[in-house]
DNA sequence: ATGAAAGCGCTAACAC
DNA sequence: GTGTTAGCGCTTTCAT
């Protein structure tokens, strides 16, 4: 009589850590117990508590957080997909979210798009292998097969930064609208000849809108609505060139509304070392009101994009739909500020 | 004779999300070959790779990580615990990080410590729960209980932004040598009453390094090393008021070294629009070298930090352990470079 | 090159 | 309030 196969009941690999069994033997209690100790801890008496805490205590369990997603089905994973790590405004966005789900023991998983659509889809994929709690992305659009991918999505989402139709919630601010509004501001300020300058806005088709909301505006005036567009990203230097460019190919020009801050104040450098005045001879405006735009001379006229207050309630929509809550609001606005500077 | 309980074979919860082995059964072939197809492409015959590959895209399979991470012990996450994200540097750092992992599948796991010794053993005792396959943290101090869980940790770990004696692996720069370098660059041009201002120095303790440095070559010199400190995050704002402080508590100081070029930068705006001249007045010294102070009239004199490649070389240095070899050296010193410009 | 069996460490469901 | 049992979906080991 062979006996059967015997199977080392003992990890596999040199894994000698200690799992919530080992920690239930030490307390003399069952692992699931341990298991409530650490997952709803009202759910156990003090006492057992104690033991267990003790127990964990005592021989240095560490908690293995792929066993519990996988046994759960939930991973307290939620990935936030930018498109973009260079513009601090996605910086401030990602600080509000993470400030937000660090408190409930939501984990980040950052994913950079680089304007890229087609990024956005292989990043979706691979971060639904990893059972996300939520999801959040930046903007409405989508290639045709991650809006299905999403719309089959049936945890919270959230489409950050813009307004309109969302998938499962927005929340973010009207492009369109910001755009309008500095045209207006600059034409209410008696500017004629307005050229509007901005970079990679085939990709960040938000600075379009605003392009949009600015043409439209000088259209109801009659005026054109001259467009001057790079590609590389927005720097500085390209703020620089934007100037040299509209002061050699638009003569008559009198401001430049820039689609971004960053470009703006790379203008205004620009003039400060060559001695142009802004805004006599030429004025600048910018958008989302940067600190950096506040401390110039002169200080940039610009409009105040509420990022890290988009990010902190992205997190609470969420979390208030994982709590089985239902939001107020599945769209929500959260609006922008002129911010009226010297600039322009 | 009753029957045992039957129990449901099928999911607990609504998933009903294709598994590896519903691939498998559309496919013909046991679960074990669609893992490979999955892991090690190359280890399965061409026809039945394409199988395979066929079943996957028509039943829509999409790949469960979190039971892969279980079942191997392995995770694909890296944790990169950083002491902010208000700070620019350690983003580039994050950058160059992510650029390289994301080649290899790595996914990075960001943790925020707000420059709080306690938060990171609380973020690395987290991150340990996710089964990482490599660590990367800021610095080269810990708290005594993180110090013993890291060097317990068995796989590869990188501690960046400085040099010294590693734990395991290292990248960085000597922020001693910096300010020293920088100290010895103002005595050579002649400034002899310079002021060190810096804030969040206690957390900071790279910051502090520098001010050593910078203190020891004064001594060296016969000079004073006078110290001016503040506990707000370092923000263009505080940079104008530093230089207040100085020009009224020290109205000697011919020159100020700022332990970071975002003060350093506001000190020059501030100057500039309360018609102060720089360096005539009052000379100017930054750390790290930002766009900013390059774009700046005065130009900013400053130290360039090597943060993008800190990024990409701790990458590396992870990925080439993880593949089995033995980088060239455990501690990796990228140095720095003075950057004169106009204000110092 | 492919497969069968046995878990990885945890939690859901249901009993007591 | 606590325990028992049966998986979660994958990869490992070992066999063919």
């Amino acid at each position: 009589m062979s006996e059967p196969p015997r199977h080392e009941k003992r990890r596999r690999k040199g894994l000698d850590s200690p799992t919530l069994t080992d920690v239930a033997r030490e307390a003399g209690v069952s692992s699931i117990t341990v298991s409530r100790v650490l997952n709803s801890p009202d759910s156990v008496r003090e006492s057992t508590r104690h033991k267990v805490e003790a127990a964990i205590e005592h021989i240095g369990y560490v908690r293995n957080m792929v066993a519990g997603s996988l046994a759960s089905a939930r991973s307290r994973f939620i990935p936030v997909i930018v498109p973009s790590l260079s513009n601090v405004v996605f910086i401030e966005v990602i600080q509000g979210l993470q400030a937000t789900f660090e408190q409930h023991d939501y984990q980040i998983l950052l994913g950079n798009t680089d304007y890229s659509m087609k990024r956005e889809e292989e990043l979706i994929q691979t971060f639904l292998g990893w059972s996300p709690t939520a999801l959040i992305t930046t903007g409405l659009r989508h290639q045709p097969g991650v809006r299905a991918v999403l719309e089959r999505y049936s945890h919270p989402l959230v489409e950050i930064m813009e307004v309109g139709e969302a998938i499962d919630m927005s929340v973010g601010m009207s492009h369109y609208h910001a755009g309008h509004c500095m045209a207006d501001y600059l034409v209410s300020r008696g500017y004629r000849h307005i050229v509007y300058a901005g970079t990679q806005m085939d990709g960040n088709y938000r600075a379009q809108q605003r392009y949009e909301g600015h043409r439209d505006r000088l259209q109801e005036q009659g005026m054109a609505a001259p467009l001057l567009e790079w590609h590389d990203p927005s720097q500085f230097e390209l703020g620089a060139t934007a100037l040299e460019e509209v002061r050699k190919h638009h003569p008559r020009a009198d401001a430049i509304h820039f689609a971004d801050d960053v470009m703006a104040c790379g203008a205004i450098l620009h003039a400060n070392r060559h001695g142009l005045r802004i805004p006599e001879d030429i004025a600048i405006a910018g958008f989302t009101c940067l600190p950096l735009g506040q401390s110039l001379t002169p200080r940039l006229t610009t409009i105040h994009s509420p990022r890290e207050a988009i990010g902190r309630l992205a997190a609470t929509q969420i979390i208030t739909r994982l709590n089985g809550g239902q939001p107020d609001s599945s769209a929500i606005d959260l609006g922008f500020e002129l911010v009226p500077g010297d600039s322009a």
